[in-house]
DNA sequence: CGGCTGCTTGAATAGAGTCAATAAACGTGG
DNA sequence: CCACGTTTATTGACTCTATTCAAGCAGCCG
């Protein structure tokens, strides 16, 4: 999309110069620890949630292949989000002192990473009109058609069946309902002919109809890079 | 907070060379119009919001002086989120070109921007963990204490008396709620003594159990700027 | 085999929405 | 300054969506 010059690549390379691997369950980061280091999570599936006084979690945002994490470290001594890993991960852990000099040294790369967090804020902000303002069955569709667009992103052989990877709890805790619900609503769209599910995977067998119910946006059309400054 | 030289300084009040003023209820942006321009809030309330399929709003976010609006137009051709005004405002509108040659000369500045940016998204995932995982009673109270404290960031005289400004629909639409409800909530709010209410102004009388009801969170505590990069 | 963890379903309950009617506040033009 | 129309606030009665509680089942792993 965006070609960098070799001093842009070798300066990204830097902060996948370590690796770590995660088993599914493990965490990365917990709130309210200290944390001074960002990660790029290189392959796998992680989540960001937090934790309520009373117990209840809320996940924030699913991570993929490629995602910049922990980017708060940036601004907070403390982490402000718990991140989890939903598979298997590998990520790459860099210092936040090492990100601060590649911006300093790199304007594109800083503007790039601008263009980052404003894609995940409409991703937050599509996610906050879901809670506010859908039904517990359009949310359960979104959270299944978001799945599948970022797991095809990274994998064109997928298309229309993919494996959810989440149980109901943790689809629950996305979408603000109880896990209980989450399972009638897979059986609601089950039986309207949207999705079929068989262990684990789900088959889009409706996709127009599962789209109409989640009120689905698509933010990756519709970008628009050309003021990026000229490399340096 | 962090001091800026001047040639930062100068850089920065080329964005604020124009001005317009807008009456409360004026559009400034409508999601999907084409948008190339960024603004300043100088002073004024401001909101962003989207508007679901149905009909039916969500506000995303509330803006005070001093924030930056419309950031989204650096990656999107269309507005992404309505911004409307809550109050009589002034804006300082200026072209993301314009914005775009600010971060590439000055690194320090664009820090400053992803610290901001960082900010706005831990006030985002608080008000989705809120939406997904608190009771109508804690989100309104939420949003009471996030507009007083706001408000007490621009004006030290404030303390636990503030004009809402908002009418209780636009507190509806900001916590996912009916108009009606939010009434029920603000009533019970006050019959439990945690607030009194006179025409359009709100009174804190105890503090600590609204608080506590609303599960609030201090995001500006724990800012840590240490890593800014050096000035140029 | 036995003990998890996750999935499924039913019945009862609670929290928030809808509908409707009234009252109060506000704004505007005469 | 007042009258009138509009928006906003308030409250009650009823409905419905999602939660809670509970029980049974399936699959997986040591």
């Amino acid at each position: 999309m965006v070609m960098l010059t070799p001093a842009e690549q070798a300066a990204l390379a830097r902060l996948e110069e370590r690796e770590r691997q995660l088993r599914r369950g493990a965490v990365l980061l917990r709130e309210r620890d200290p944390a001074a280091e960002m990660f790029i999570l290189k392959s796998g599936i992680m989540m960001s949630s937090v934790m309520l006084a009373d117990g209840s979690r809320q996940i924030l945002r699913f991570h993929f292949a490629g995602d910049m994490l922990a980017v708060a470290s940036l601004v907070y001594n403390e982490a402000t989000e718990t991140i989890t890993a939903l598979s298997p991960c590998t990520v790459c852990p860099f210092e936040r002192s090492l990100f601060a000099a590649l911006i300093a040294d790199h304007p594109r790369i800083a503007a790039l990473v601008m263009v980052f967090n404003q894609i995940e804020r409409a991703a937050l902000t599509d996610r906050l009109a879901a809670l506010g303002r859908t039904s517990a069955k359009a949310r359960v569709a979104a959270t299944l058609i978001e799945l599948r667009n970022r797991r095809r992103a990274l994998d064109r052989e997928i298309t229309t069946r993919f494996t959810l990877g989440l149980t109901q709890e943790e689809i629950g805790d996305a979408t603000g309902l109880t896990a209980v619900h989450v399972n009638r609503m897979l059986r609601q769209l089950e039986d309207e002919g949207m999705i079929t599910r068989d262990n684990g995977n789900v088959t889009f067998t409706d996709e127009r109809a599962l789209a109409r119910a989640a009120n689905f946006v698509d933010r990756y059309a519709g970008l628009d890079l050309g003021w990026l400054p000229a490399a340096r």
